[in-house]
DNA sequence: CCCATGTTGCAACTAATTTGCATCTAGTTT
DNA sequence: AAACTAGATGCAAATTAGTTGCAACATGGG
């Protein structure tokens, strides 16, 4: 996930979406793109607080910009929220170590083929607009240190 | 999701992880049993007040119930925490609309093949224990009034 | 029936997220 | 290039979510 973006990509991002290019939301950007793995706000926030950027803006910006599909949020199960950056084909999901929170991307989930079969088998339902999916697990050390 | 267990069966899931069996833990599994779909910790937590018991204790019981596998933690992407009992073959999932929140199952997420894939990818673990998936959407209704 | 250990309620607390509002600024418009 | 305006920001305060400590209590084993 890392620097594929120029500054200027991550200003068109914004700009493409509607908002106004500001100094703390292409921080909040970089931020996110310099992460091998999605972000948990807090340590975002902490980050931001150097640039004298309040957490309040993370908040409402990384809201917005997950209703614009400029960010994706995912959920490792730990009280706050994580945070990336969206990718194009849009099917890269994690998988999560649950004793040392370590982190791992897979692809291929086949949302699409799946989506395809969910909406074959609801009724209520007229379109997929997006979806999660994680793993959770152990790595291998930690496997290995439970064992004992 | 309803009404497969008798409270015998609800005091034998207790019993078999380890737990005594209490009043408050047989409510928490047959309100459970009876949504249809899952359950807000906090709608929980207000229909077990009627019975004098403490939200602390849907807190503490569902987590532990969710670290035995009696229950599972599903996120719905809005504030708080929802759960519901944990189904044998462990692969029903939800799809949510994103304006009313009404919710569906659906069946065949085929994690076992995805998990396999997702292990040959990754280096760093060992084994996947856990799963999320959900799909967000629009439902009939709501597509009809957004094009509006 | 007694006892030890696990369970519960209550009150207080910490953490996470949201809101209100005055001020400020990006991207026009003139 | 100054003026304008809708949207963005920071700060303080509020709200909501989840946790902890502890004394009282009750389950299930002996």
């Amino acid at each position: 996930m890392s620097k594929k973006h120029s500054q200027e990509t991550l200003a068109t991002l914004i700009r493409n979406a509607g908002y106004k290019v500001t100094a703390p939301r292409l921080l909040i950007l970089s931020l996110l793109e310099q992460s091998k793995y999605p972000v948990c706000i807090k340590d975002l926030a902490s980050r931001l607080l150097k640039a004298n950027v309040d957490q309040v803006t993370a908040y409402r910006t990384l809201s917005a910009f997950e209703k614009s599909g400029i960010v994706t949020q995912v959920d490792f199960k730990r009280g706050s929220s994580y945070y990336e950056l969206r990718d194009e084909q849009g099917d890269h999901h994690h998988i999560v170590c649950t004793t040392c929170h370590k982190v791992e991307d897979f692809k291929g989930c086949e949302y699409e083929k799946l989506a395809a079969k969910a909406l074959r088998q609801v009724k209520a339902f007229a379109t997929i607009t997006a979806h999660s999916f994680e793993f959770f697990g152990l790595c291998k050390g930690c496997a290995v240190s439970i064992k004992n």
